[in-house]
DNA sequence: CCGTTGATGTCAGTCACTGTCATACGTGGA
DNA sequence: TCCACGTATGACAGTGACTGACATCAACGG
């Protein structure tokens, strides 16, 4: 519950990510944020484990809200099916908040230490992926294999969605510019996993 | 090429290794592993860009390795299969340094940080991977998904090959006190690979 | 014997992050 | 109405990771 001016939190949020984006994300101090968001550096800390913890901030619901569409999934599915339909829920998240998640996408892809930690969340997907396949009676080995097969779809279908929204901003540059192009809607997250796990099935 | 004394590169891996083996890693400041090594806390960071990194010094041998074999893989092969040949290439420098990897492994499992660093260089191993795969015309994003399968396959049968070697000693340890045990040799990488393969496959 | 090159030592400085204590806010009870 | 109490914050000092600038020293070529 805040007193004081509400939401901290929030603030420090989107200071940061509006920083990041001007200045970059070495050129941005903890002390930039937390004055830009209207209180001190040691409140920042309060809030965030450290200075990238910032930009993830949704992760946990994420997490949550994959792990329990893998338990609600249907009992004849398949390990990787009931997996996939988890990831399917986690993306509704993203297409949500679809301007956020194309924002941070670009920060995070501009700085390493950023990519480690995106790839940290994944890895805790991974883990809570494979706990909730663990639930559902899936043994060892193939619940780790089918969580992390899972995670890779969503990390490589997030990949094409992200390009895809860059190339639909684009092409409505041109459509401005008075070019002839078909103008097709860019595809939801979901379509992008449905195409990346048939990829997935045709490898073998 | 190095006058005073030799390898202090080697010098400070083997120091820092030592010394987050005894205190842990957070208790260990980069300028003990520098005193530890004979030199200053300076030279260490021009060895290494940061502290975690002197735990990751054969990272891009492993790149590297894979990547070649990837290339030399015959051209009958399957992508997901040329992409687990590399892999087991790979696999052949940890077993040459069997103990280093075990011990190793012991140390990055018990910081977050450190197992931040490992998922970076796994998603820069996959990414050359890709890369390789793309050099044997293989297109996306069958590319990336194989690429992605096979370090998967990497990442699960290394945990269940240094687990096994966990075992094994203990099993010795068990011998040595009389007891009666089926005495089988610890499973080589290979065999890890090849089995965490199979279960991948019969995942669909 | 001297100049060059590359690895190292020295030192000052910034910034991420932490521990501690004081303070202000809002809540529930006397 | 006022007073304890828990919680979010401010203030401040301190540690350690990392960087930039400059001096130094060992081998090597000439």
């Amino acid at each position: 519950m805040g007193r004081w001016e509400p939401d901290a939190r929030g603030r420090m949020i989107r200071a940061a990510m509006d920083l990041f984006a001007e200045r970059g994300f070495e050129q941005t101090t903890a002390g930039d944020i937390a004055e830009s968001a209207g209180v001190t550096e040691r409140t920042f800390f309060r809030h965030f484990a450290d200075k990238r913890e910032v930009l993830f901030d949704g992760s946990a619901t994420l997490e949550r809200t994959t792990h329990d569409a893998i338990l609600a999934a249907p009992d004849e599915m398949s390990p990787l099916e009931a997996a996939l339909t988890g990831i399917v829920a986690g993306g509704g998240l993203l297409e949500q908040r679809r301007e956020h998640a194309v924002r941070r996408s670009r920060i995070v892809a501009a700085h390493p230490s950023l990519q480690e930690r995106e790839l940290l969340k994944l890895a805790a997907m991974t883990e809570s992926t494979a706990k909730a396949l663990h639930e559902r009676g899936v043994a060892e080995p193939a619940a780790s294999l089918a969580a992390h097969s899972a995670v890779t779809v969503f990390h490589v279908a997030f990949a094409r969605w992200i390009a895809a929204q860059d190339d639909d901003a684009a092409q409505s540059d041109d459509a401005a510019h008075g070019e002839e192009r078909d103008t097709e809607a860019p595809p939801s997250f979901v379509d992008c996993v449905a195409d990346t796990a048939a990829a997935l099935r045709a490898l073998t």
